[in-house]
DNA sequence: CCGAAAGTACGATTCCTGTCAAACTTCGAT
DNA sequence: ATCGAAGTTTGACAGGAATCGTACTTTCGG
Protein backbone atom coordinates (compact mmCIF):
# COMPACT_ATOMS: atom_id res chain seq x y z
CA UNK A 1 0.00 0.00 0.00
CA UNK A 2 1.88 3.01 -1.01
CA UNK A 3 1.55 6.20 0.68
CA UNK A 4 1.78 9.19 -1.77
CA UNK A 5 2.57 12.44 -0.26
CA UNK A 6 1.64 15.33 -2.37
CA UNK A 7 3.50 18.69 -1.80
CA UNK A 8 1.20 21.83 -2.04
CA UNK A 9 2.58 24.47 -4.94
CA UNK A 10 2.55 28.05 -4.32
CA UNK A 11 -1.00 28.80 -5.66
CA UNK A 12 -2.64 26.02 -3.22
CA UNK A 13 -3.48 24.14 -5.90
CA UNK A 14 -4.81 20.43 -4.85
CA UNK A 15 -2.93 18.00 -6.60
CA UNK A 16 -4.79 14.73 -5.32
CA UNK A 17 -7.72 13.35 -3.94
CA UNK A 18 -5.32 10.35 -2.31
CA UNK A 19 -4.78 9.16 0.71
CA UNK A 20 -2.50 11.46 2.40
CA UNK A 21 -2.78 14.81 0.72
CA UNK A 22 -1.91 18.29 1.49
CA UNK A 23 -3.95 18.35 5.20
CA UNK A 24 -0.43 18.20 6.85
CA UNK A 25 2.58 20.63 7.04
CA UNK A 26 5.39 20.33 4.70
CA UNK A 27 8.13 18.07 6.07
CA UNK A 28 11.23 19.28 6.92
CA UNK A 29 14.81 18.36 4.97
CA UNK A 30 16.45 16.78 8.15
CA UNK A 31 19.66 18.37 6.94
CA UNK A 32 18.00 21.45 7.98
CA UNK A 33 17.23 20.25 11.48
CA UNK A 34 19.93 21.35 14.45
CA UNK A 35 21.01 19.15 17.22
CA UNK A 36 19.02 22.41 19.66
CA UNK A 37 15.98 21.90 18.03
CA UNK A 38 16.11 18.52 18.07
CA UNK A 39 16.63 17.92 21.90
CA UNK A 40 14.12 21.11 22.44
CA UNK A 41 12.22 18.65 21.10
CA UNK A 42 13.16 15.36 22.73
CA UNK A 43 13.29 17.33 26.07
CA UNK A 44 9.97 17.02 26.82
CA UNK A 45 8.71 13.62 28.66
CA UNK A 46 5.54 13.58 26.26
CA UNK A 47 7.47 13.52 23.12
CA UNK A 48 9.82 11.46 24.04
CA UNK A 49 7.69 9.01 25.10
CA UNK A 50 6.01 9.12 21.72
CA UNK A 51 9.28 8.89 20.16
CA UNK A 52 10.20 5.77 22.14
CA UNK A 53 7.27 4.21 21.40
CA UNK A 54 7.58 4.46 17.45
CA UNK A 55 10.97 3.38 17.92
CA UNK A 56 10.51 0.27 19.86
CA UNK A 57 7.20 -0.59 17.87
CA UNK A 58 8.91 -0.17 14.49
CA UNK A 59 5.71 0.17 12.95
CA UNK A 60 3.69 3.67 11.89
CA UNK A 61 0.91 4.16 14.62
CA UNK A 62 -2.42 6.15 14.77
CA UNK A 63 -2.20 9.49 17.37
CA UNK A 64 -5.23 7.91 18.96
CA UNK A 65 -3.10 5.05 19.98
CA UNK A 66 -0.79 6.17 22.18
CA UNK A 67 -2.23 6.55 25.82
CA UNK A 68 -0.90 10.19 26.55
CA UNK A 69 -2.01 11.83 30.15
CA UNK A 70 -3.01 15.13 28.64
CA UNK A 71 -5.80 16.56 25.97
CA UNK A 72 -6.17 15.76 22.38
CA UNK A 73 -5.57 19.54 21.68
CA UNK A 74 -2.43 19.77 24.02
CA UNK A 75 -1.30 16.41 21.47
CA UNK A 76 -1.86 17.94 18.66
CA UNK A 77 0.59 20.62 19.58
CA UNK A 78 3.30 17.74 20.92
CA UNK A 79 2.98 16.05 17.36
CA UNK A 80 3.35 19.03 15.54
CA UNK A 81 6.33 19.79 17.62
CA UNK A 82 7.78 16.17 16.84
CA UNK A 83 7.13 16.86 12.91
CA UNK A 84 9.11 20.23 12.74
CA UNK A 85 11.67 18.85 14.55
CA UNK A 86 12.14 16.15 11.66
CA UNK A 87 11.53 13.10 13.92
CA UNK A 88 8.84 12.00 12.84
CA UNK A 89 6.22 11.84 9.29
CA UNK A 90 2.75 12.50 9.37
CA UNK A 91 0.49 11.05 7.06
CA UNK A 92 -3.94 10.64 6.99
CA UNK A 93 -5.57 7.27 6.40
CA UNK A 94 -9.27 8.25 6.87
CA UNK A 95 -9.56 10.37 10.19
CA UNK A 96 -6.39 9.32 11.67
CA UNK A 97 -3.17 10.95 11.61
CA UNK A 98 0.00 8.56 11.55
CA UNK A 99 2.91 8.76 12.50
CA UNK A 100 6.63 7.06 11.39
CA UNK A 101 9.72 7.55 13.18
CA UNK A 102 11.80 8.80 10.49
CA UNK A 103 14.54 6.35 12.32
CA UNK A 104 16.91 6.17 9.15
CA UNK A 105 17.16 10.07 8.20
CA UNK A 106 17.78 10.49 12.24
CA UNK A 107 19.94 8.50 12.64
CA UNK A 108 22.51 9.57 10.06
CA UNK A 109 22.15 13.23 10.89
CA UNK A 110 22.24 12.69 14.40
CA UNK A 111 23.87 9.16 15.29
CA UNK A 112 24.33 7.74 18.01
CA UNK A 113 21.06 9.91 19.46
CA UNK A 114 17.97 8.10 19.11
CA UNK A 115 19.67 4.67 20.32
CA UNK A 116 20.96 6.24 23.26
CA UNK A 117 17.61 7.97 24.45
CA UNK A 118 15.86 5.01 23.65
CA UNK A 119 14.27 2.71 26.29
CA UNK A 120 14.70 5.03 29.40
CA UNK A 121 12.31 7.16 31.18
CA UNK B 1 40.69 18.74 67.28
CA UNK B 2 38.15 20.42 64.90
CA UNK B 3 39.37 23.40 63.10
CA UNK B 4 37.01 26.05 63.08
CA UNK B 5 37.20 28.94 60.58
CA UNK B 6 35.45 32.24 60.98
CA UNK B 7 32.61 33.04 59.23
CA UNK B 8 30.57 36.64 59.27
CA UNK B 9 26.71 36.94 58.69
CA UNK B 10 25.24 40.21 57.30
CA UNK B 11 24.64 41.81 61.04
CA UNK B 12 28.00 41.37 61.59
CA UNK B 13 27.81 37.94 64.01
CA UNK B 14 30.21 35.60 64.10
CA UNK B 15 29.32 31.86 62.88
CA UNK B 16 31.66 28.82 62.65
CA UNK B 17 31.87 26.31 60.05
CA UNK B 18 33.65 23.35 60.38
CA UNK B 19 36.69 22.82 58.18
CA UNK B 20 35.60 20.16 55.09
CA UNK B 21 32.41 21.46 55.10
CA UNK B 22 33.10 23.23 51.91
CA UNK B 23 32.22 26.11 49.87
CA UNK B 24 30.61 23.89 47.42
CA UNK B 25 27.52 21.97 47.60
CA UNK B 26 27.46 17.97 47.42
CA UNK B 27 27.62 16.25 43.66
CA UNK B 28 24.54 14.30 43.37
CA UNK B 29 25.26 10.57 42.72
CA UNK B 30 24.95 10.24 39.58
CA UNK B 31 22.57 6.88 39.36
CA UNK B 32 20.18 8.86 40.82
CA UNK B 33 20.12 11.30 37.95
CA UNK B 34 17.31 10.94 35.65
CA UNK B 35 17.85 11.36 31.78
CA UNK B 36 15.20 14.03 31.95
CA UNK B 37 17.17 16.03 34.32
CA UNK B 38 20.29 15.75 32.01
CA UNK B 39 18.08 16.17 28.95
CA UNK B 40 16.98 19.56 30.75
CA UNK B 41 20.52 20.51 31.74
CA UNK B 42 21.95 20.07 27.65
CA UNK B 43 19.27 21.36 26.45
CA UNK B 44 20.22 24.41 26.72
CA UNK B 45 22.96 26.01 23.69
CA UNK B 46 25.71 27.57 26.94
CA UNK B 47 25.58 24.41 28.86
CA UNK B 48 25.86 21.97 26.02
CA UNK B 49 28.71 24.55 24.82
CA UNK B 50 30.47 24.16 28.47
CA UNK B 51 30.47 20.51 28.13
CA UNK B 52 31.44 20.24 25.19
CA UNK B 53 34.56 22.52 25.86
CA UNK B 54 35.04 20.17 28.50
CA UNK B 55 34.52 16.97 26.31
CA UNK B 56 37.01 17.73 23.85
CA UNK B 57 39.68 19.98 25.97
CA UNK B 58 39.69 16.87 28.52
CA UNK B 59 40.94 18.69 31.17
CA UNK B 60 39.05 20.71 33.47
CA UNK B 61 38.62 24.20 33.62
CA UNK B 62 38.13 27.27 35.49
CA UNK B 63 35.13 29.05 34.94
CA UNK B 64 36.22 32.46 33.84
CA UNK B 65 38.08 30.14 30.74
CA UNK B 66 34.85 29.66 29.02
CA UNK B 67 34.06 32.63 27.00
CA UNK B 68 30.58 33.00 27.54
CA UNK B 69 27.96 35.45 26.06
CA UNK B 70 26.05 36.11 29.37
CA UNK B 71 26.74 38.01 32.70
CA UNK B 72 28.87 36.50 35.14
CA UNK B 73 25.59 35.62 37.99
CA UNK B 74 23.69 33.77 34.68
CA UNK B 75 26.83 31.85 33.94
CA UNK B 76 26.91 30.77 37.83
CA UNK B 77 23.33 29.59 37.38
CA UNK B 78 24.61 27.38 34.52
CA UNK B 79 27.32 25.69 36.20
CA UNK B 80 25.01 25.03 39.35
CA UNK B 81 22.72 23.51 36.90
CA UNK B 82 25.49 21.25 35.14
CA UNK B 83 26.25 20.00 38.68
CA UNK B 84 22.87 19.35 39.82
CA UNK B 85 23.05 17.11 37.02
CA UNK B 86 26.15 15.16 37.68
CA UNK B 87 27.42 15.91 34.91
CA UNK B 88 30.34 18.20 36.22
CA UNK B 89 32.66 18.02 39.53
CA UNK B 90 33.35 21.59 40.86
CA UNK B 91 36.43 22.63 43.54
CA UNK B 92 38.19 25.35 44.39
CA UNK B 93 41.47 26.49 43.39
CA UNK B 94 41.96 29.75 45.68
CA UNK B 95 39.26 31.99 44.12
CA UNK B 96 38.72 29.88 41.29
CA UNK B 97 36.60 27.55 40.68
CA UNK B 98 37.28 24.80 38.66
CA UNK B 99 35.01 22.28 36.62
CA UNK B 100 35.79 18.66 35.75
CA UNK B 101 33.33 16.75 33.75
CA UNK B 102 32.33 13.47 35.03
CA UNK B 103 32.82 11.79 31.76
CA UNK B 104 33.45 8.16 33.02
CA UNK B 105 30.37 8.32 35.21
CA UNK B 106 28.36 9.61 32.41
CA UNK B 107 29.06 7.16 29.94
CA UNK B 108 28.63 4.72 32.39
CA UNK B 109 24.77 6.17 33.25
CA UNK B 110 23.94 6.91 29.71
CA UNK B 111 26.05 4.98 27.21
CA UNK B 112 26.62 6.83 23.82
CA UNK B 113 24.87 10.39 25.46
CA UNK B 114 28.00 12.55 25.25
CA UNK B 115 29.77 11.09 22.07
CA UNK B 116 26.05 11.74 20.21
CA UNK B 117 25.96 15.20 21.68
CA UNK B 118 29.52 16.12 21.06
CA UNK B 119 31.03 18.73 18.43
CA UNK B 120 27.57 19.71 17.37
CA UNK B 121 26.31 23.49 17.28
C1' DC C 1 -27.91 12.94 4.54
C1' DC C 2 -26.54 12.67 9.39
C1' DG C 3 -23.94 11.63 13.17
C1' DA C 4 -19.87 10.00 15.31
C1' DA C 5 -14.89 9.67 15.38
C1' DA C 6 -10.39 11.71 14.94
C1' DG C 7 -8.00 15.39 15.10
C1' DT C 8 -7.00 20.75 14.45
C1' DA C 9 -7.18 25.76 15.49
C1' DC C 10 -7.48 29.30 18.63
C1' DG C 11 -7.31 31.99 22.79
C1' DA C 12 -6.36 32.15 27.63
C1' DT C 13 -3.82 30.77 31.48
C1' DT C 14 -0.16 29.27 34.30
C1' DC C 15 4.31 28.18 35.28
C1' DC C 16 9.14 27.85 34.42
C1' DT C 17 13.65 29.35 32.90
C1' DG C 18 17.18 32.33 31.40
C1' DT C 19 18.62 36.75 32.14
C1' DC C 20 20.57 40.79 34.49
C1' DA C 21 22.19 44.25 38.08
C1' DA C 22 23.66 45.11 42.54
C1' DA C 23 25.54 43.80 46.69
C1' DC C 24 28.33 40.48 48.88
C1' DT C 25 32.14 36.81 50.02
C1' DT C 26 36.49 34.67 49.64
C1' DC C 27 41.15 34.42 48.52
C1' DG C 28 45.71 35.93 46.99
C1' DA C 29 48.84 39.61 46.38
C1' DT C 30 50.58 44.09 47.34
C1' DA D 1 45.41 46.49 56.03
C1' DT D 2 43.84 46.81 51.77
C1' DC D 3 42.74 45.92 47.00
C1' DG D 4 41.46 43.40 43.01
C1' DA D 5 40.02 39.10 40.89
C1' DA D 6 36.72 35.46 40.76
C1' DG D 7 32.61 33.99 41.69
C1' DT D 8 27.98 33.86 44.53
C1' DT D 9 23.53 35.38 46.20
C1' DT D 10 19.36 37.63 45.83
C1' DG D 11 15.46 39.70 43.77
C1' DA D 12 13.12 41.06 39.79
C1' DC D 13 11.66 40.50 35.21
C1' DA D 14 10.51 39.02 30.44
C1' DG D 15 9.68 35.49 27.18
C1' DG D 16 8.40 31.04 26.15
C1' DA D 17 6.24 26.58 26.62
C1' DA D 18 2.76 23.30 28.21
C1' DT D 19 -1.80 22.95 29.20
C1' DC D 20 -6.79 23.25 28.65
C1' DG D 21 -11.65 24.09 26.84
C1' DT D 22 -14.35 25.20 23.12
C1' DA D 23 -15.44 25.50 18.54
C1' DC D 24 -14.37 23.77 14.08
C1' DT D 25 -13.12 20.45 10.00
C1' DT D 26 -12.72 16.25 7.67
C1' DT D 27 -13.88 11.58 6.85
C1' DC D 28 -16.34 7.26 7.32
C1' DG D 29 -20.43 4.33 8.16
C1' DG D 30 -25.28 3.56 8.17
Amino acid sequence: MPIVLRCLSYDGAVATRQAGRERIPPHPDIRTITLQQVLEALVDPVRRRIVNELYTGGQDLRCGTFDLPISKSTATHHFNVLREAGLIRQYYVGTSRMNALRRDEIDEAFPGLLRALSGRE
